[in-house]
DNA sequence: GGTATTTGACCATG
DNA sequence: CATGGTCAAATACC
């Protein structure tokens, strides 16, 4: 099986460097100097070209994940354990205890056929939604669930009709007390401005001081809504469990791009390709030590069954090399290749993580 | 007055 | 038919 595996890795990783040489020449093309000489059914071609291979590598990891749904149970439950699972202590030094769930694929309703990762946060101290996940979120209704203690809530994105953004997130406060599950479903295809320039607040202000005054600054009517999720549960520094629903839509093509050495790098990644990454990715970028215990989770998350072995200094290393800010909107495939370099291809990459390519 | 939230009604799905 | 998801009018807030 582990052969097997490897093979179809091979596959996968040639697909994937096949997509990123594509888009290097596509690169090349549109800023060289002979950029306006190029005929634009010639880029044409190769975006159509890096599409496919794309798109070859998803199918491949669909039929793996489906393949090895029940490995993934087993080998997401040893992730724990593993030095890449999530940071136990939380910010204010509890230890919460972790795991990792695949929510088991509604067969109700398919209205959204994209990936679905769902986050569950415990939280003891309240933050300020935006400040969690990076994305500016709209209420737009709440629904007494069957069996569940309190309403889950349903949100989309602020920019859904100015920019057709399509990202819509349910939270659903769980019966233990201040822990949330947080699902995202579609992708952010909006570009939010204040997400880019939003500073990282050291763990300490996020997680202790500001916390306390955010909560005392909260009027009694607020306090109230403390079940008004968006306002509460980003507090990733405590307990975060992340589900990952590989139930999939066609072509979210760019959902899979690297979500995750997300380290200070949501910056470079959206200038490098698309606003549309898992915002359980990208955006509960808002703390450092948040932002460091998702990151070595998605590499640990092995799940297709395999071991991944992203030691920590890796992922220092490239969150390091992801932190630099390109504040230039184009692309700089650079840093795409940094991020590669930093990508042990031939023996862990973490590709056959779910996290990293929900579909 | 503009924007966000609340909430009952409606719709889709199994 | 029960349930979950969305709509949209009413309401609240700034």
């Amino acid at each position: 099986m582990e052969c097997n595996l490897k093979l179809e890795h091979v596959g996968l990783i040639s697909d994937l460097m096949q997509g990123k040489d594509l888009t290097k020449k596509l690169h090349d093309l549109m800023f060289s100097s002979s950029s306006s000489t190029t005929s634009y059914e010639t880029k044409l071609v190769l975006l159509d070209k890096i599409l496919v291979s794309y798109d070859k590598a998803l199918t491949k990891l669909k039929w793996e994940a489906n393949m090895e749904e029940e490995e993934t149970k087993i080998t997401v439950s040893k992730m724990v354990d593993s030095p890449c699972s999530f940071t136990n202590e939380s910010p204010r030094g509890e230890v919460f205890d972790q795991e990792i769930k695949h929510k088991k694929v509604s067969k109700k309703r398919k209205t959204m056929d994209s990936w679905t990762k769902q986050m569950k946060v415990c939280s003891g101290t309240v933050l300020d939604g935006s400040l969690g996940d990076g994305y500016n979120w709209r209420k737009y209704g709440q629904k007494d669930i069957l069996g569940a203690k309190f309403p889950r809530g349903y949100y989309r994105c602020t920019h859904r009709h100015a920019q057709g953004c399509l990202a819509t997130k349910q939270v659903q406060k769980s019966d233990e007390e201040s822990t949330y599950e947080i699902t995202y479903k579609g992708i952010h295809t909006c570009i939010q401005a204040s997400h880019a320039k939003k500073p990282f607040p050291s763990k300490s202000k996020i997680c202790m001081e500001e916390n306390k005054h955010h909560n005392h600054q909260k009027n009694k009517a607020q306090e109230e809504k403390i079940e008004q999720p968006h306002e509460t549960t980003f507090n990733f520094g405590s307990e975060v469990e992340v589900k990952i629903d590989l139930e999939t839509k066609e072509d979210i093509f760019p959902s899979f791009f690297f979500p995750s050495p997300s380290i200070g790098s949501e910056t470079m990644i959206e200038n490098h390709f698309t606003e549309t990454f898992s915002p359980a990715f990208l955006s509960p970028s808002t703390s450092e030590s948040n932002i460091f215990c998702l990151s070595p989770c998605n590499f640990g998350s092995s799940g297709l069954g395999l071991s991944v072995q992203t030691s920590e200094s890796d992922i220092t290393d490239i969150v390091s090399a992801t932190t630099s800010v390109n504040n230039s909107p184009i692309a700089n495939l650079d840093d795409l290749d940094l991020f590669f370099d930093n990508m042990d291809f031939d023996t862990d990459f973490p590709i056959n993580s779910p996290e990293y390519f929900t579909l």
